[in-house]
RNA sequence: UCCUCAGUAGCUCAAUGGCAGAGCAUCCGGCUGUUAACCGGAGGGUUGUAGGUUCGAGUCCUACCUGAGGAGCCA
């Protein structure tokens, strides 16, 4: 009987066929410890020579790391086992061979790595980041679903360089029209909010930043709610509810990989809504109160977010940025024009920013001026200007990096192992 | 674009300016409970590239290449 690794527990006494890879080996004269790996999860297979003969044990004897094959025997809890279970070999089958595969079990480095990462998520590590990833991709599926949002997504080729602030990358698009990698789907996003209510969007983002740290990716995802008929706190629920389903829904269902990762999982207990609000005023004197050369009016750098989000336990979200810090469509706070409806959250333990959003400007006049004076063409954004002239309403909506937030439930030191793969400054290879 | 660090065997790394080394991987042999198994043996080198200093350079100097971390930048 077929079986995958992950279901052998309920097999436990009868005779199954596992389908994979050999991982690794040991040897100890008359018996060999197959560990065994089928994507599923890792096993150790036991074959005695007692028990298949001479010939087989001897060839089995110099299997390679990474040989395709099955390997048929019986299920047996085993203590010493780790997971628990292991299988008594009566018949191996191999179906490829595997010669001088590169990544041996012993340390490597970064580069050659991730010049091998095709074979590098094989790896033990790396497939429990993969399936955490997948988790935490099905839980904010899950979450906006059950929640009556739409998914309704964007357009990964747009006309122009729209927000005139970050640096896209240009494609030949026919002709001799050139058209952009989107930066975000936040423009379209509030068209289909007017349309469907509450929306989301979730795909692919580029950004053509020259950006060489460890937060940063030039193709990364993104996931993108908005809601009509709503405003900064109503923004900020959902964001907080998001975060806190998704965390709890990791730990709820990939215990194992995290421990695989080693994960210290009592810092991602803590991260229960609600999560500390403090504006970019509070935020600004405490980065005054503990000595940091911060200057009041401008955005939070990497050294600033850190130190936030290191003074406290669970997610901070930090609104009321400075307007002038902040896109061209944020609605401006009725009581103080120069700060703006927004919300960026701070994940914990340094990971800095994982959600930005906000209020969006409804009013089409201010709208309007405030398109002149970023010294944008008002031509490129009659289409997003209709939504004010047509029942334009509150609303607003942010956006979740996903691999930020992978990082961080992981504990990763870098967003460069949390996609399978990764897209960077000098590095596009394979 | 700038700053810092690194580049030596397939991999991870040693080597005071003085014979090019170890562990792992590979191959051969040993071992019936191993957990990155262990023990013994063998093969494996244009020290990133190009110059320079020196009796002598992996080591010091210059330039370049490649990579990493960070800054700037990045709703």
């Amino acid at each position: 009987m077929r079986a995958y690794i992950e279901d052998i527990a309920g097999h436990d006494g009868q005779q199954v066929t596992i389908q994979g890879w050999l991982h690794n080996r040991r040897s100890s004269g008359k018996i060999h410890f197959l560990i065994l790996r089928d994507g599923s999860g890792f096993i150790q297979a036991v074959m005695s020579k007692a028990a298949v003969g001479d010939e087989a044990f001897a060839r089995a004897g110099h299997l390679s790391q990474e040989t395709a094959l099955s390997v048929t025997g019986t299920v047996r809890a085993d203590a010493r086992a780790r997971g628990g279970y292991e299988i008594d070999v009566v018949a191996l089958e191999v179906h490829a061979e595997s010669h001088d595969y590169p990544i041996t079990p012993k340390e490597h480095g970064v580069d050659y790595l991730l010049d091998r990462r095709h074979l590098w998520i094989r790896s033990e590590r790396q497939v429990a980041i993969l399936r955490i990833r997948h988790e935490i991709i099905d839980a904010v599926r899950d979450f906006f679903n059950g929640r009556g949002f739409v998914l309704c997504d964007t357009p990964i080729f747009t006309p122009a360089a729209c927000e005139g602030t970050s640096t896209l990358f240009p494609v030949p698009y026919f002709d001799d029209a050139t058209a952009y990698l989107t930066q975000s789907g936040q423009l379209y996003n509030e068209a289909n909010a007017m349309a469907l209510g509450r929306v989301y969007a979730f795909g692919p983002t580029f950004r053509a930043e020259k950006s060489k740290t460890r937060r940063h990716l030039t193709e990364f995802w993104m996931v993108e709610p908005e809601m009509a008929y709503a405003d900064l706190h109503d923004v900020i629920d959902l964001a907080e509810g998001l975060i806190g389903a998704v965390v709890a829904r990791v730990l709820d269902r990939r215990r194992k990989e995290l421990a695989v990762l080693e994960r210290d999982v009592t810092r991602l207990e803590r991260v229960t809504p609600p999560f500390p609000r403090i504006t970019y005023d509070e935020a600004a004197a405490l980065l005054q109160e503990k000595g940091l050369p911060f200057q009041y009016g401008t955005d939070l750098g990497g050294t600033d977010e850190t130190v936030l989000s290191e003074h406290f336990d669970r997610p901070v979200c930090v609104t009321h940025y400075p307007a002038s810090v902040k896109a061209f469509y944020m609605k401006p706070d009725p009581g103080q024009p120069d700060k703006a409806l927004c919300v960026d959250i701070l994940a914990p333990e340094g990971y800095g920013e994982i959600v930005g959003g906000g209020q969006r400007l409804d009013d089409l006049d201010l709208l309007l001026q405030r398109i002149t004076e970023h010294g944008l063409p008002q031509e490129a954004f009659e289409w997003y200007l209709d939504l004010r002239r047509y029942g334009s309403v509150p609303h607003g909506g942010f956006g979740m990096g996903i691999e930020r937030c992978v990082a961080w439930i992981c504990g990763l030191e870098h967003v460069r192992e949390t996609i399978p793969y990764p897209r960077m400054l000098y590095r596009m290879y394979p």
